[in-house]
DNA sequence: CTCATACTAAAGCACTTGCTTAAGTGATTT
DNA sequence: AAATCACTTAAGCAAGTGCTTTAGTATGAG
């Protein structure tokens, strides 16, 4: 396996999971300790805290502990990352096709000049 | 495992390899055969299908077969869905501080006509 | 001091992933 | 027809993931 992309994929990896999804979205509504984060879901504390070091280690979240509660809140940074990828893909993709679109326009002028010979 | 993102987490899942985002990256540089893709990567050609196929139950690539190759390109839709999710993380996320600020501003005032008692 | 709360650490286990190799299938060249 | 090419299928395996339970630690309330 190679990895020129290590933060990357990790970001990727983090989302790649429907419980951390939750998380990420319930977060991006406000800041919240590891208990009320973990309240809706169905799994133990102790699943959820290892869902919340993937997203840490990912970048996505920060988290700090005050007197017995760790206050967990998003961190639009690695997102934005993935969307700067993202964006990266779709305007290579599109410039191919308008680069083909005018390679193809070119074939048809030389059609038009070459059409009766 | 809850599941109410059954497409999103499996374009994030797709992605969260790194030998998947060389493959979404070369595709979005223009459509190519299975064994062009397969190439430059350091593994078999039945394991770079298997990440085809990963790519594709994502959505991410369509391919076809002509002949006895298989062509292989991206589909944006996918991409665009991911991001669109992340747009409106942020979005939230965004507004959420604006409203704490304004309610900062709010005590502030406040605290400006109550300073003397 | 005692007890409950809010995590945290560690071990274990079923299942999935990311490969491999070996043995096909069907299309194209010779 | 025989050989080659471009996949395709299947079986198998080491490592990783997503939980669990059990047993802590540190903080705060009474």
């Amino acid at each position: 396996m190679l990895n020129q992309y290590e933060p990357l994929d990790r970001v990727f990896h983090a989302l790649a999971d429907p419980t951390r999804l939750v998380m990420v979205e319930r977060l991006s509504r406000g800041s919240m300790s590891v208990s009320e984060l973990a309240r809706p879901l169905p799994m133990s504390l102790p699943a959820v805290m290892q869902h919340l070091q993937v997203l840490e280690a990912a970048g996505l979240v920060r988290s700090a502990k005050v007197g017995r509660t760790r206050s967990c809140e998003l961190d639009l940074a690695a997102l934005s990352q993935a969307n700067r990828w993202i964006e990266a893909r779709r305007r290579e993709w599109e410039s191919r096709l308008v680069r083909l679109g005018d390679y193809l326009e070119t074939l048809k002028g030389e059609d038009d000049d070459d059409h009766s010979g």
